[in-house]
DNA sequence: AATAAGCTTTAACAAAAGTTTAACTGTTTT
DNA sequence: AAAACAGTTAAACTTTTGTTAAAGCTTATT
């Protein structure tokens, strides 16, 4: 993992970069907050390990910077003095994911940037390349849909339309959208193309299959349920 | 929010209780392991927080039955004594979401407590789009009406009613501005339709129910009460 | 550049679903 | 009790959706 770490007290900073790097982590150091903003914006990091007593830029004030300026979709665990309450509740209402006191054993801290990494990688669960309903899976990286394991080709627009409607699963989806979303199309000049469509898709994905997959809300689009 | 909390020692866990229930929380409390278990495994908590510490089952063990066998998703919060790194360690190891150290300053249990509510929040975006009224539902995604957990299916002119009389929950709504807003007419030329579909409406929704949902309101309208 | 194959779009029609009108009945207010 | 207001019903009407075939495009290949 790629793990930055954001303090002004050298030996402290040093203790970090030895440990995780023993780890197999690979560390950068920023001294100053300015610095760690500069690093730490382009979310380049799986984790952000911040001081809160820093000259310059404060841990909390980078904190928030970061979370709720830029984004920032990566953990922050801040490091703070033994005892100070206040900073700790300020720094979890901005947006750190979760802090340590100082001083600390180099275990806890392992302990929770695992907890951390580990939390991230639930929630990219959604960004991996499959969508799936029911028995019908689509990989997005290959491009390949299946029913039941059996593989259906379909053509690119097909594939779109499908898509599509995998991502809002649960949610009804309307022609208009799906014109923009698909097609591109900004405004409808009374073409039946998206009809169409469904017609052939239902063709390949239900016509062999008792389980139907997208379901007509009438006056209102078409949804795929779970 | 509903929250659990498995704590042996009374004071503690009526002073949590308390706390929480002043902020306008749900608190059920649990003061041994195994009713903990009990009451957690079926998911119905926002927030579980287990003490490590206990008679029978220590919370640990609960935690990690509760994550790694029965895959809860809500998040865990231990409560465990001060400087005992070691469970920690393993606590966060079995898959706690965070930990406090005993004793505590209420403040950050309670800015805790909203880090992990707001973390979970992100993960189910859909949720916000409910409507909802006595023990009808509506689900403004998917389109769905529930009426005591039954489905209702209804046409879009009707959904759409309903939609705006919910959206105004509380309020008498005239038939001009049902017209205007449902129907987009702008100005009325005798039409029934409104009784029409306000008819409709209740045949689908109230016909096999005691308790009904619309009202009129002769010369103004009509208004669903909570 | 021409051809062919595959994909996309249009258009016509049929079928299904939803909406509106209007006549009639019932209820509340004056 | 009359007048105004609200509710019900069924038939007429409109809109929406599904299907098919043919025409129009693109793209790869000769």
């Amino acid at each position: 993992m790629k793990i930055l770490v954001v303090e002004d007290e050298q030996n402290v900073s040093s203790f970090i970069k030895r440990g995780l790097e023993e780890q197999g982590h690979q560390v950068t150091q920023a001294f100053d907050g300015l610095t760690g903003l500069k690093l730490a914006k382009d979310d380049e990091f799986d984790i952000n390990i911040l001081d809160v007593v820093m000259p310059g830029m404060n841990g909390i004030d980078l904190c928030d910077e970061l979370k709720n300026k830029y984004y920032i979709t990566s953990p922050i665990l801040m490091l703070t003095a033994l005892g100070s309450t206040e900073d700790i509740v300020i720094g979890l209402e901005t947006g750190a994911d979760d802090y340590l006191t100082k001083p600390f054993k180099f275990k806890e801290l392992l302990a929770r940037i695992n907890a951390l990494s580990r939390r991230g990688n639930e929630n990219e669960k959604s960004t991996k390349s499959m969508l799936q309903v029911k028995d019908l899976e689509m990989n997005l990286n290959s491009k390949e849909v299946f029913r039941n394991g059996k593989e259906i080709e379909l053509t690119a627009r097909e594939f779109r339309l499908l898509e599509y409607l995998l991502i809002n699963k649960n949610r009804v989806v309307s022609r208009t959208a799906l014109l923009e979303n698909v097609w591109e199309i900004d405004f409808d000049l009374g073409t039946n193309i998206i009809d169409v469509y469904i017609s052939y898709l239902r063709n390949k994905i239900e016509r062999d299959y008792p389980l139907k997959i997208i379901k007509t809300v009438v006056g209102m689009g078409y949804i795929i349920k779970d």
